[in-house]
RNA sequence: GGUCUGAUGGCCGAGUGGCUAGGCAAAGGUCUGCAAAACCUUGUACAGCGGUUCGAAUCCGCUUCAGACCUCCA
């Protein structure tokens, strides 16, 4: 089995990568919070964590891959009267809480299934799992470290500090943390500001509610991924991904919840994707220069020149390093675009491409590098740059500059259909839809193309011009060929 | 202010102590009745200043600039 390095955020170093219980793999990621549409910025961390899943799996492993739902506990901020933001949305469109989670959790799917993410193992929602997020409270108070205060439960950030040590995982210690925490109003029931709510006890208009041994109330905005991933990974488990932004302190208070309820880390492996920038500036919700994947897909925003493609988004997404920041810019998504498209015309032409008595290339070559390039933090953009080199090989022997054998043709494409489909989840939007227009208008075309080679057989270029100008004005580009004709529909 | 990243050719983006990814765009060429498509060729980039080294864009230091987190955030 090939060795797999993965960049360790605890460590901050590459890994070998050593599942805890092989061949099974545990790996979890933090979800969308299901108030608004989702946007570009969703788009990493779906399509990174895709791209695990499916590359270990490639690799043999049994994955089993939770990634949550969040439609409760996100606090707007503590002085905000404790309603979260699920709920404030609700007052506002007048609608059931219940109601916007799950319009927008059908609005993610819908986004992720046309990105071509893979639906996970499981997707549990935080709202269905009170009992056990009460529970895991209930075993942090048991520890020692969380204490109540007027109905609410509170992580005893100090106390945790002595015995472990906060912060491990963003690089900070307590003394920084306190130096630089906002004190806001309204927090009197905390013992310091840093400590972070279990258990939030419910205002009177708070309409997400449910019944605690401490009050009627919500779980904590962290709660819910230590209850969920213990649940549902056990105490240990492989893998924990998510966005940068969520390191500090989502994560942070994630371990701490987890270290003082089970006595020891349960994430071995803390994976972050970057962010995705606009203008060199981070797309999110709270900066308002965010842009929906419905807008991308039918171009439907002032910053957009055109529609992008769910396919050019993923593959846009996967030509740069998930570590890296990428910057969203029309020019680059163009790019994606029509790189998109050259790969996959040259997929088309390498399952065409007649074999020959001898190889001019190693086709092993090809097999090698992509397998490297994945194992080393997967390293998706130096796949890709292989597998343009060999479309460009495979363009060569289309024009009988290089041939393949039989059997390294054979190989070739089990490495193209492995590591283009299986593993970067790519999928050929283009001919898919080009191939079930084709069948309608398919004799028609042929035989004006037909009239066409007649009209030039007799040199009349004028008819032979008019028919593929017309042609090419509804959508159809002409391709002569040297024995022929071939057409596309744009 | 604290913590932490990054600065690569026209654009997007990999990577590496010496053998100069890839895509897009551009230019020239092959092919073609003309196009399109395809193919070939070309560009010698690594913020600045020092240092280490036989050799650095890659390591170290400083400077400048940009960004992220410290508040919900993918």
């Amino acid at each position: 089995m090939e060795k797999f390095v993965l960049y360790n955020t605890l460590t901050r170093r590459k890994e070998s990568f050593e599942p805890i219980a092989a061949p099974n793999v545990g790996m979890y990621v933090c979800g969308p919070t299901v108030y608004g549409d989702p946007h570009l910025g969703h788009a990493r961390p779906a399509v990174t964590f895709d791209m695990m899943f499916r590359y270990l799996r490639s690799l043999g492993y049994k994955v089993r891959y939770v990634r949550n739902i969040t439609d409760v506990g996100h606090l707007e901020h503590d002085a905000d009267q404790g309603e979260d933001k699920i709920a404030k949305k609700a007052r506002l469109e007048q609608l059931e809480p219940m109601e916007v989670a799950h319009h927008y959790t059908e609005r993610y799917h819908d986004a992720m299934r046309q990105l071509g993410v893979l639906t996970p193992s499981i997707e549990p929602h935080a709202s269905g799992h009170i009992i056990e997020q009460i529970a895991f409270v209930e075993r942090i108070l048991k520890a020692g470290y969380a204490y109540e205060s007027n109905g609410s439960i509170y992580f005893d950030v100090e106390k945790y500090d002595r015995d472990h040590r906060y912060g491990r995982l963003s690089g900070r210690n307590l003394e920084d943390i306190v130096t630089n925490t906002r004190e806001l109003d309204g927090q009197s029931d905390k013992h310091h500001s840093y400590d972070f709510a279990l258990w939030k006890k419910a205002s009177p208009e708070h309409i997400m509610r449910w019944p605690s041994p401490w009050s009627d109330g919500f779980p904590g905005w962290h709660m819910e991924c230590s209850a969920m991933s213990t649940k549902y990974l056990g105490e240990r488990f492989d893998i924990h991904g998510g966005g940068m932004d969520l390191m500090f302190p989502h994560h942070e208070c994630e371990i701490a919840q987890s270290t003082a309820a089970l006595g020891h880390d349960s994430a071995k492996y803390w994976v972050h994707n970057n962010m995705i920038t606009i203008n060199g500036q981070k797309m999110g919700k709270s900066l308002g220069n965010f842009i929906t994947l419905e807008q991308l897909f039918t171009g439907s925003h002032p910053l957009l020149a055109q529609a992008y493609s769910p396919m050019t988004i993923r593959f846009f997404v996967l030509q740069a390093h998930y570590r890296s920041t990428l910057d969203f810019s029309n020019e680059a998504l163009q790019a994606a675009e029509k790189g998109l498209d050259r790969l996959m015309k040259g997929v088309e032409t390498l399952s065409k491409l007649k074999p020959a008595a001898t190889s001019t290339v190693d086709v092993a070559e090809a097999e090698r590098r992509c397998a490297d390039a994945m194992a080393d933090d997967m390293n998706s953009p130096m796949v890709i740059s292989t597998l343009f080199d060999w479309v460009r090989i495979v363009n060569q022997a289309a024009e009988w500059q290089q041939s393949l054998t039989e059997a390294d043709l054979m190989a070739l494409r089990a490495t193209f259909s492995k590591y283009v489909f299986d593993i970067l989840g790519l999928r050929d939007e283009k001919s898919a839809t080009a191939e079930s227009g084709r069948d309608l208008v398919s004799p028609l075309v042929g035989m004006l193309l037909d009239m066409r080679m007649q009209a030039k057989a007799a040199k009349d270029w004028a008819t032979s011009d008019a028919i593929r100008d017309r042609l090419t004005e509804i959508g159809i580009r002409v391709k002569d060929r040297k024995d022929g004709y071939d057409w596309e529909i744009e």
